[in-house]
DNA sequence: TCATTTAATGTAATTGATTACATTTCTATA
DNA sequence: TATAGAAATGTAATCAATTACATTAAATGA
């Protein structure tokens, strides 16, 4: 493996020069830059990039952290961050976290042993405390899910009114008795969901009742039990609000098992918009977050911090939206 | 930022018994690894690994390239690869390509630049000469997908048999007119699932009718649409094979749009096994692949590659499955 | 007690680049 | 033609670690 002072060997000139020429800095003559070209293919010369990052400080890598790839939610949060990263020149790679507090905090020491520039949490593991401690010392942020009380910056939507309005869409189409399907854990979004789902009753004067509230991981088959649960209940709810599209899609299944139409008979909305959303049947009602502008805000506000630039806020919320497809209203 | 000579100052031994005692080497006292260890805490020492890395010429990173993270067949690739990766103390990163060649020669640099050791191509997109000449000078497989003619170690499945294998049992439960939805693309996988299917007519005596046959990009609507397409012409087709399981997943909801029943009327087989497979309605028949041994064992051999141990052979066959569900045989 | 081995530690070279500073060569102007 | 200024190039320090080799101190054995 060839490196720069080969290639200053065998152009006859000095490693300055030839690091000149790979960095395109002035003052080469035309001949001399030609040469050294030439003799870099001949060599077939590749720089070593950890002996530039190590003399200039910096990577230009970034790393998204992510609990799981196959998620479906996360891909165009990542796009979006990609996006935005590139036009700067910033490569990024992807940690699946596997939601495992180890996992997080190994993926977490390539950005303290200084191989990253910057991180973007998209659902943090650690605690608040050992955030915002890492915060002081690395650029980070948190986009989507975030920690409560960290001082560290956050892109979120507002799942409190989110979920507020897409109660208080069923309780505008008639509907009076609404399950919820939960997930039994401490992330915010959890928390905002469930104070909507609470506020949206309580502002149409209908009275919470626990019965209603069930509880699942987020996936297909937990949405499923859970709808199983709602329905099989003495006087069960007409709608549905769950956490999840997937979980909502696990409920319409059971709906379906039990011979009940949708929305006819239960209406259902989920949350986030997956892909699988529109496809499935019926169509799925939920609220959409902006899942490309989370992403790029996000890698903004990261990039903000690595160039040193004061940043006004460390939050920005931006808006979600209720997308309305046949399964509460039939058309 | 403190360095490792700041914390030999501080604790008044030199750099290089700091080093021992973070590299754990031995000939270091017991009193002087604590004081230094105490140093280490007090200063909030944290290696900079480039430093460590260019000294060592390795870093133990591992990136893997995906065409697209929100796939949900890669997600158990990912985890086996992960797993024994971590399992040799490497680390994993996940590099989103898009399927742009450009963005795939981009993360290709860092390997090249010795910013990571190996990498594992899920779907290589550049051609066969550049990928042997890759893999000529740096550590790589290819998993799963891989390009004919290029001299670079690969796992796989034979795609051939498995389609084989699916068609055969659409024969075998009396289907005469079967319909294949596959893809206009290059890939070996996409003509060796053709090849199958063909076989599997001409071994049961069916002629081949390239009436039968309609392209997608593996995604749900893609599939809906050949779906249309297939039931739309005269003498149509009583089962279907389609080569991802979102376009099979695809076909069926046209079937069920045009009023048909699955597999009553229409039959449909999927490949790969995606979770979403026993989900939807009717669940799908379907080609299971070993993800996660796939992943295992293209990590294993590239681990074998970086460490410098001669590998017996560069082509690892893993064996498929044929999960039989209810979109070919009614229970 | 003295020589020899072993353990503990230090000094300085090394890894592969970038870059501040120095030097040389060329142009343009007086 | 002499000279200032610019352009081209080179020398060597630097980045933060590891590690070969050297040195010193302690332990062991004859």
């Amino acid at each position: 493996m060839s490196t720069i002072q080969d290639v200053a060997k065998a152009a006859g000139v000095s490693v300055a020069t030839v690091s000149r020429v790979i960095n395109n800095s002035r003052s080469v003559s035309a001949e001399t830059r030609e040469l050294v070209l030439e003799t870099i293919k001949k060599l077939n010369y590749q720089p070593n990039l950890l002996g530039r990052n190590l003399r200039r400080a910096e990577t230009r890598l970034i790393l998204i952290l992510l609990p799981s790839i196959s998620n479906p939610f996360y891909a165009k949060l990542v796009k979006g961050a990609e996006d935005v990263a590139h036009k700067n020149g910033y490569n990024v790679m992807l940690c699946n976290t596997d939601s495992d507090i180890n996992r997080e905090r190994m993926y977490l020491e390539h950005l303290k042993n200084r191989l990253a520039d910057g991180l973007i949490f998209m659902s943090p593991e650690i605690d608040k405390d050992e955030l915002t401690s890492i915060s002081k010392r690395f650029p980070v942020v948190q986009c989507s899910e975030y920690k409560e009380g960290a001082d560290v910056p956050r892109i979120r939507i507002d799942n409190m009114a989110a979920a507020y309005k897409a109660v208080k869409h069923l309780i505008g189409i008639g509907h009076r008795r609404i399950g919820l399907i939960s997930a039994k854990n401490e992330y915010v979004s959890t928390k905002q969901r469930e104070l909507g789902y609470r506020k949206a009753l309580e502002d149409s004067g209908i009275d919470f009742d626990s019965a209603l509230v069930k509880y699942g991981n987020y996936g297909f088959r937990s949405g499923l039990r859970a709808g199983n649960q709602l329905l099989s209940i003495d006087n069960r709810p007409t709608a549905i609000f769950a956490i999840s599209d997937s979980m909502a899609i696990g409920a319409i299944r059971a709906a379906k098992e039990r011979g009940l139409k949708v929305p006819a008979d239960i209406a259902v909305v989920g949350f986030d918009d997956i892909s699988f959303a529109s496809m499935c049947e019926p169509p799925l009602t939920t609220i959409s977050q902006p899942k490309y502008d989370l992403g790029c805000a996000a890698m903004e506000m990261l990039l903000a911090q690595i160039q040193g630039k004061p940043f006004e806020t460390d939050e920005i919320v931006l808006e979600h939206e209720l997308i309305i497809r046949q399964s509460t209203i039939d058309c």
